[in-house]
DNA sequence: AATAAAACCAGCAGAGCAGCCTGTTTAATT
DNA sequence: AATTAAACAGGCTGCTCTGCTGGTTTTATT
């Protein structure tokens, strides 16, 4: 498999650096979709080289370590991310019901290859000091511009930065604990409402960053759900 | 290291049953000890033996290969868990703020060694048939106990089932969701808040379980934050 | 006491892994 | 055109892992 992605930002101008840039994109992308398929573990050099159609030889003279690699990824990774969560925000722009689809946008992101295999270096980052470094500075700067993003797409919201703040981690937590939970039985049904609820909790927290004082949808949330 | 903790569920009388067990918890408690300190990826054989103060020979006559010891692991890790949830559920009874004490209960376990062998074991199951058909089931049975032993411990929710699995599908999902996310800045601030709002949800849920019409304590809640 | 079975032990074989090293090809420099 | 450097190739080494095997010791059975 050859790379079909973008390559890297290319260092320098020549031919060689074109190359060199293609080859590292090959093999990160190849690690990618390695740990998406078999998991961290079963990840080796090997693996990642004939996924990418290189000889080792020829990875390990842009990668002279294992850790290289992965380093590299980690932040390769965190690229691509908020890339992708750039065009999502912006391709949801105008539209009506942004609430609704900015939530089940960061839901499929959640199954995405790149969530995936940052989920797996997050895992092994725990017992890996190195790992975990290199992990939470990249962790550190999506978050940064991730928060930037949805002050672009809500401006509105600007104004009180605890309840935007407050509101951006209700979501993310709440959906990142429900991704992690799909070996529970009836998760479809249970995703659904807590779906509902955080989509009338961020209405809710809009309506009172704008000066109302009672969260309408969630009650009402709340209510359907008794006389159910 | 030798085991610490009571041996699994004896089966027979003899002598030999009982040493049996015993060098069988040894070996699980080892792997669990193994997979906090090292992670599920460097967690071999040879390892667990070690830690369990075994020789390898031993622990292969308990468990021929490394899947079989994984099997029981899971289900031991399951049994373990729920027993602690329960006995931790039962301290609770008859407490005042039973509520902010439960979810710091939840909060305390999510950082203890069983919770993070589970973890780091769903992780792996995620690209292993085996495994994750083991770990649904564990799962599955697991949350009907823990459903169980919320509504023996708050029997006035019992009226609404759909509230009640609403409440505390939010809480575990995002308390775990906050628990992946301890790379980011600010972290002890942000739990702060979401656990504060946990607390007032839940409070609402069950108000309103009961016949009231509005979210009182979470309103509040966002008004505060407003105001800050 | 004799026999059978379970528990335990230590070493071996085959496979996979990471890192290294010596060449070869291709591009850049002079 | 000659030289230097970068990109690539593939084999080699030492290590660790898992599963197996042929033994000994301890417990159970008769």
């Amino acid at each position: 498999m050859t790379a079909t992605t973008q390559p890297r930002q290319i260092k320098g101008t020549g031919k060689q650096a074109l190359k060199s840039t293609i080859t590292q994109t090959a093999a990160l992308d190849a690690a990618i979709s390695s740990i998406v398929e078999r998991g961290y573990a079963e990840t080796s050099t090997k693996r990642i080289a004939a996924k990418a159609g290189l000889t080792r030889g020829a990875m390990l003279h842009h990668f002279p370590v294992k850790r290289d690699l992965l380093n590299a990824l980690v932040r390769y990774i965190n690229e691509k991310r908020i890339e992708s969560f750039g065009r999502a925000i912006r391709r949801l722009r105008g539209e009506k019901a942004r609430n609704q689809r900015g939530l089940d946008t960061y839901w499929r992101n959640l199954h995405s290859d790149l969530y995936i295999a940052y989920a797996e270096l997050r895992t092994a980052a725990r017992t890996d000091a190195e790992l975990n470094s290199v992990l939470r500075k990249a962790t550190e700067n999506f978050e940064d511009r991730w928060l930037a993003l949805i002050k672009e797409l809500y401006p509105e919201w600007t104004r009180n930065d605890k309840l935007i703040r407050f509101a951006v981690d209700l979501v993310q937590f709440a959906m990142e604990g429900m991704a992690l939970n799909r070996l529970s039985h009836d998760v479809k049904q249970r995703q659904l409402s807590i779906r509902d609820f955080l989509n009338a909790i961020d209405a809710d927290i809009l309506a009172i960053a704008n000066g109302a004082e009672d969260c309408v949808a969630v009650s009402k949330f709340l209510i359907n759900l008794r006389e159910d």
